[in-house]
DNA sequence: CTGAAAGCGCTAACAA
DNA sequence: TTGTTAGCGCTTTCAG
């Protein structure tokens, strides 16, 4: 073992009786090696309980990967804002590892950017998408051409699981919405509860809190099950409109005291909840973008169900890029997140705890 | 740049006019550089945006390390077998960056066994060490010698502020104890609360849950002025002995429904609870050991307030063996751990989200 | 199909 | 205090 604590792949080549780059083609199956040499080195490998070295073998290869990100456009705050740290996070710590991320954004009110930028995709030829599930039906037929190309794809934050896909990470989304009903109503006697929605563009074929929404519902009728739900829409752009429209419905329905936000906003309700102070309401809302932290320090809203967003996004990208550069064959690997619980009393330490905390070097 | 994408470190020696050893030697303050000829690096490394290859710089190094964990000894399920699961994990995510762990452990309950493994820790001359407070007299000590042997050390769980400590890992206990009371009697009209606690040994020096009780009770200062809160003390290995005197406990004062446990030992509750049951009562624990989840998960605790324990332990060895690895300054790392509310319904992928999910290679 | 050899970027021992 | 250089174990290209 020329001294070491280990073998190295000369040992292997010596005990053989060939060269180090054929003990390489066998170990990498990169073929064109005879049978019989490869069965030599194969019992010279056992032999010697040979391992290669992952850091050896990072530093000469000259392979790259390049993991496209296919991702809804987002403003400087919102949910895909705080996802996109965490991929930035992710693409930091694979650089070393020599894979790159490429972010592809469409508009997710409209379906024709979305191909668009899937056609982008499949022009650039990444080493593998990750993606997230915001139009199903395009995303099926986008899937079908990566899977003739031959490029494997993960999912953040939603999937669909009939899929092939190789990596997801997120939380299960109804199960957050079960516990979201959970936080809003134990120890109370809750008659009312009143469910804000997005008014979103009508083609928008899109729902993508669904799930959470029935997971929520389920709950009541586990719990609560005379408990009645009255649901009002607000247009997520105007801040006027949406103080309007929730003044005019606590007016219509006055025995409400509790609401739900199923969509990463509850943020939008926060010059109502300002203005209409009452000790009795109570607020949930999901996901840990700032500005929902921020409702939840000043005491608006009470609870916020979520996961670490940037830390979902981080995972998803370093578990793909895993997966790409050990060539494994695409099994499903999931990673579902533990699903947090925010009040205003353990708020700190959340957002900053970036995973960089854990990186080495 | 020779035609790469990034600076190496001979791409910086040319800028610098020096040669890559002398790059090397200021990289990892390894001294024995001239000012003048440091500066001229530091600028070359500005300019061309340089960082160090980790994978090259492995490849390469033929140091080795040892972080000795002193840390109390355990049973089976026990909070610091929790720990030991991180330690584990951490131990092999740092294994490829050469750095070993090595464990010694004392009895928590007896001050000579500490003393000893102290000696045995200074004998074995570890690059550094990693541990915990106990006893707190004897440990100032023990940093003493640990300082005349320029050996760094580091704090998971709890730390002494006042101490040149290199890495923290771990919770802010006051603010545990404060969210403790917040979940025991918020949206709840509380009189009366129990606080239950271990009977330790008599010689036993150690109080550590005594900031968490601080916290807690000053939540109810803040927001419960008129609650009383009454303690009683049951023997931590009495199973026979914890039933009769909570049931001496509860029968002496029979208006409390509330009950906190600032250890990690609210399982111990479970034969009581579970014989007693009481639709208005609500309980809250600390720590995800298992036993905790399970009286969780069967409805007999409300809240569990804790942290990833083994998380915890995972950063605390992987941060500090990053820090002797890169050859830092001891400067102070204070890694605050967010505080995570569990309660039935979030129980799930709790435990089960270990820190290799994140481990490339 | 197989061997030889030039690196990958950095460390560390030695020489100056 | 600084420069030089031989590797670390593997990949990959180029000859044979």
């Amino acid at each position: 073992m020329s001294g070491k604590d280990h073998a190295t792949i000369f040992d292997v080549a010596r005990l053989a009786g060939v060269a180090r780059g054929t003990v390489d083609r066998v170990v990498y199956h990169r073929g064109g090696v005879s049978e019989k040499t490869a069965a030599k080195v194969k019992a010279a490998i056992r032999e010697l309980g040979y391992k290669a070295n992952p850091v050896a073998a990072q530093l000469a290869s000259k392979r790259k990967f390049t993991i496209a990100c296919l991702t809804p456009s987002y403003e400087k705050g919102d949910y895909w804002d705080t996802m996109q740290k965490g991929f930035n996070e992710g693409a930091a710590a694979v650089k070393s590892h020599s894979v790159s991320i490429r972010m592809y954004h469409f508009d997710s009110d409209i379906p024709e950017s979305y191909l668009e930028a899937c056609q982008q995709v499949l022009k650039d030829k990444p080493s593998g998408v990750l993606m997230n599930v915001v139009f199903e039906e395009a995303l099926r037929s986008f899937v079908h051409s990566l899977e003739e190309a031959r490029i494997p794809y993960a999912f953040v934050d939603r999937k669909l699981d009939d899929l092939d896909y190789t990596v997801y990470c997120g939380v299960d989304p109804w199960e957050a919405g079960y516990l979201g009903a959970y936080l809003l109503t134990h120890r109370m006697q809750v008659k009312e509860i009143g469910i804000i929605r997005l008014q979103r563009d009508p083609r928008g074929q899109s729902d993508p809190n669904k799930l959470r929404r029935e997971g929520f519902m389920r709950y009541l009728r586990d719990y609560c099950p005379d408990c009645r739900v009255t649901a009002t829409f607000i247009p997520p752009h105007d801040p006027e409109q949406i103080l309007k429209n929730l003044e005019q419905f606590t007016k219509d329905h006055p025995d409400i005291k509790h609401f739900v936000m199923a969509n990463s906003r509850v943020h939008l309700m926060r010059d109502f909840l300002l203005l209409h102070p009452d000790p009795q309401r109570s607020v949930v809302g999901y996901d840990d973008i700032e500005r929902n932290l921020a409702v939840v320090k000043d005491s608006l809203v009470e609870y916020l169900v979520t996961r670490r967003t940037p830390l979902q996004a981080y995972y998803a990208v370093v578990n793909f890029a895993s997966c790409l550069i050990s060539g494994q064959p695409p099994k499903k690997r999931n990673y579902y997140m533990h699903v947090d619980i925010l009040s205003r009393f353990n708020l700190k330490d959340y957002d900053t705890q970036s995973p960089e905390t854990v990186n080495l070097l």
